[in-house]
DNA sequence: GCCTGTTTGTCAGCTACTGTCAAGATGGCG
DNA sequence: CGCCATCTTGACAGTAGCTGACAAACAGGC
């Protein structure tokens, strides 16, 4: 899913009672300060625009800025399903196949955000590919989605607690997604999300034959013959 | 490979014939500015820790040891690798499968490093995955690594240099061996960490067929029919 | 129109990080 | 051995991101 990132909500509004019209300000709020940030953004690079200029900007102190915004890099990053708790957001459904669940789920809300908005989109994607500190965050952030759909994946199937396989699988889905977007973003939206999305995942199926072949050779070539239990336990209080 | 960082070195020292001596002195100084931190990361915890801390139980000047790291964070990611120039930590070799060189390579980095001192790698690895802000460049760093080889691998099996295929399925391998890396650093190291890589990249051959169903399934259920004839081309000299 | 809880600005402060410049160490070389 | 050119270091000053504390302005419900 596009941007969002883990809600450590450091906010202090999680679980009190906000009434749900101070919720929709907030949020309003969010949007409009993000999109002041953003033309900063373009207009002088990330870098050279201050918090103190985004915040001027959006008629604000700095020091309000950082109660809408944890981080400057947060400006970028969030979106509205950022709002919703995770469970909302990721509920998958047993019987089908989670795995095919998950990746509609992710269209779904590509979709949704690109349509409701797609130079928005293509602006902070562009962002979170070329600012390295954004780019950390991002990546770092979408590939720890991965947890809370584990736990759910492994439920809904009744997984092996502490198998290797699910979570290689869900961590392929998203680095094969996080490929298409680069893509998509690099080449300035031009070409369609969902399909390079679409072609993303077919091409991971399609690596997994090849690597299989690979795996065969390299564990012929082992430098040790794959078998090296040998390493000796650590251990550590 | 381990930590690499990409070597953006902001020092001054790039290119420039500073004598084989003064590097390795160097990079002793570095590696005792490292352990001097890791120590009291320990001991206080990484955010508890300030940078003039470090500079002082390393008997050095805050200034200086940022002449030494660009950021607090590198201290915990870098490793002597990232003193090699690029080309000579991923040079593959034309002909035999690259993938499987290129595998191979990586575990011949892990079992270097973590054979120098297994401590050092598990503490670092740890700090890795634990502290936001470095797991974010951490990982970062790994998928960011993608790119040279990317050329390289294109190169050697003259692939098509616009396709998917190719990226998504290195990407997918260093998730794997992210998955891998992490579930040993939250075992304090008690598993064998190649043994655990190579389960990692089997796990992810394996996940070839439970994809092929699922992207059925999704393609099937797809919102738009998004006609996936885009399983692409397959190539692969 | 008051009362309570939320939002805001101000101020002061910390830490990561950078430029500059002069002083100090070092290695190569005569 | 000693000198010079070349790093390497420390001191100082400054910027930017970010946080805690507190008091003033501002709701919305009654």
């Amino acid at each position: 899913m596009p941007h969002q990132t883990i809600s450590e909500d450091p906010e202090p509004n999680s679980a009190n009672g906000t009434s749900d019209l101070r919720q929709r300000k907030r949020i309003r709020t969010k949007q409009m300060v993000q999109k002041e940030a953003l033309r900063l953004f373009a207009d002088k690079g990330y870098d050279q625009t201050t918090v103190d200029d985004i915040a001027h900007a959006a008629a604000m102190s700095s020091r309000t800025f950082f109660r809408y915004f944890p981080s400057k890099e947060d400006v970028v990053l969030w979106d509205e399903y950022d709002e919703r708790p995770m469970q909302e957001v990721l509920q998958i459904r047993p019987g089908e196949d989670p795995l095919a669940q998950l990746i509609m789920r992710v269209r779904e809300i590509f979709a949704d955000i690109y349509q409701k908005d797609p130079e928005l989109l293509l602006t902070r994607t562009k962002l979170s590919f070329t600012v390295p500190e954004i780019r950390a965050r991002f990546l770092n952030a979408q590939l720890t989605l991965i947890g809370p759909y584990l736990a759910q994946i492994a439920d809904a199937i009744g997984a092996p607690r502490d198998d290797l396989q699910l979570p290689v699988t869900l961590a392929a889905l998203y680095s094969a997604m996080i490929i298409a977007v680069e893509r998509w973003q690099r080449h300035d939206g031009r070409e369609d999300l969902l399909r390079l999305l679409d072609d993303a995942i077919a091409a991971l199926a399609a690596s997994a034959t090849d690597l299989r072949d690979t795996v065969q050779t390299a564990a012929a070539a082992g430098t040790r013959p794959t078998k090296p239990k040998a390493v000796a336990a650590k251990r550590k209080s």
